[in-house]
DNA sequence: GATTAATTGTTCAACTGTTGAACAATTATC
DNA sequence: GATAATTGTTCAACAGTTGAACAATTAATC
């Protein structure tokens, strides 16, 4: 690759991706509704997947500071979305889960979510779509990659 | 495109889409350094690139709302950063230009994220990367599509 | 030309998310 | 048993966001 190549692939890198993710952003705020903030769902999502987890786990998915993760966890327990149970044999643990309520409000809100993907993924030829979501698996490795390499 | 098929995708879309967008936002949080946000570098960004423009265009850009963007310009004001220069003949019009301290800061800092993301592109198949970008673009196309019927 | 509309930007209270530092409780290590 | 490390919380401080109210100015209408 050319250095003028590169040059240019960096700077439609760099508009493309801060102007997709505020578009994705706001779009999936408004699909969401109003009970709920985008890092709400994201979090109900996570605990959703695994079942059960830790704040701990929860810090290092999302990159944050456990700190991050207890207020956040507050807000989905005053909500009565999520559960927490202490372990029995490290009794410094606690485990996370949801509610009734909470799995009922995450899979109505995620229906959403989906409807909304589906509408502007399917504008798309199929293998397009796929290659593109291909090397945007390979770009999230990679910047996983240079992640632990900065640190 | 089959139900199933679409079905698959949106889930990877999902996960992905994420998952990249909290990697970048970290990566480039660390690059950009203690002085500024990413927001604040975002909004240095587009004054640089169109040399003079008001708070209702930043607000229409970056989608949030004139109060918001109030907030921001006051911190780069503050850390003076930034010039206001009314509107000789429409006085309520706020004009934004960077300053010459503002001009530095922001090339230093956009300089580390070229760099940075210049690492993780060179990763990649010059081919693949293009037609990734590619269909990066026509996605923001789409997405502010969406965004408008959607209101 | 005076009155009413609309526009531009600000202020404020309330909220979410984030960090860093200090801390309590518990478990591991030596 | 004394010291380390781990798990999670609390707190102060900050950035970003909204919505509502507001002041100043300009545009539109009559």
């Amino acid at each position: 690759m050319s250095k003028k190549n590169i040059k240019e692939l960096v700077d439609r890198y760099i508009a493309v991706s801060f102007s997709v993710t505020k578009q994705a952003e706001s779009l999936i705020r408004k699909q969401i509704g109003s009970d709920l903030t985008s890092d709400q769902h994201y979090t109900l999502r996570y605990i959703n997947q695994v079942d059960t987890c830790t704040s701990s786990e929860l810090a290092e998915v999302f990159d944050v500071k456990k700190s991050a993760i207890t207020a956040i966890i507050n807000r989905l327990f005053e909500k009565g979305l999520i559960k927490r149970t202490r372990d029995e044999n490290d009794r410094r643990v606690v485990y996370l889960t949801l509610t009734e309520k909470g799995q009922t409000l995450f899979s109505e809100t995620e229906q959403r979510v989906h409807k909304l993907v589906e509408s502007f993924i399917t504008k798309f030829d199929e293998q397009e779509i796929k290659q593109f979501i291909d090397t945007y698996e390979k770009l999230n490795d990679v910047l996983l990659d240079v992640q632990k390499n900065n640190e």
